[in-house]
DNA sequence: GTTGAGCGTT
């Protein structure tokens, strides 16, 4: 994972080496032709997988919006805490059976943006309503799917 | 269509 060019460059060779005894190394330009495609097609792949360290690999709170305004959108809720930071993901609680919102949610922001914005927009008004931004609890465990 | 303390689903 450190190396994902060497990785791919392993695999190239191999598919390379296939391709020598594939073609009975009739061809040089074959395998050449196998080396670069494979070099091609895999990079990408693996750079799109490992190589994710762009802006996202900072650490994510999870924050408790309460006592939202049922008429709140998520889409208003990130552009208001992303004011703040770097919002991740938002997450208005619904209830399961009627679907209607049931006034909480949950932001996922860094860390560092995340405290800033609890500071922020904790006991402030928001649609006529005052939010309670809290740092969020520990999710439950995996539940067993089977037991 | 309603209500008002709270901590949750792929």
């Amino acid at each position: 994972m450190k190396s994902p060019q060497i990785s791919t460059l392993i695999v190239a060779i191999i598919f390379a080496a296939i391709a020598f005894f594939a073609f009975k190394a009739q061809s040089m330009q074959v395998e050449i032709a196998i080396f670069v495609l494979v070099t091609s097609f895999v990079a990408p792949l693996i750079g799109a997988t490992s190589a994710n360290n762009d802006s996202t690999s900072d650490e994510v709170k999870t924050l408790y919006v309460g006592n939202l305004p049922y008429r709140a959108n998520e889409t208003a809720i990130r552009e208001l805490f992303s004011e703040q930071g770097q919002v991740h993901s938002v997450r208005l609680m619904k209830d399961k059976h009627t679907g209607k919102r049931r006034g909480f949610g949950f932001v996922e922001m860094s860390a560092a943006d995340s405290d800033k914005a609890v500071a922020a927009l904790n006991d402030t008004e928001f649609q006529q309503r005052t939010l309670k931004v809290r740092e969020a609890k520990e999710r439950p465990e995996k539940l067993h799917e089977d037991d």
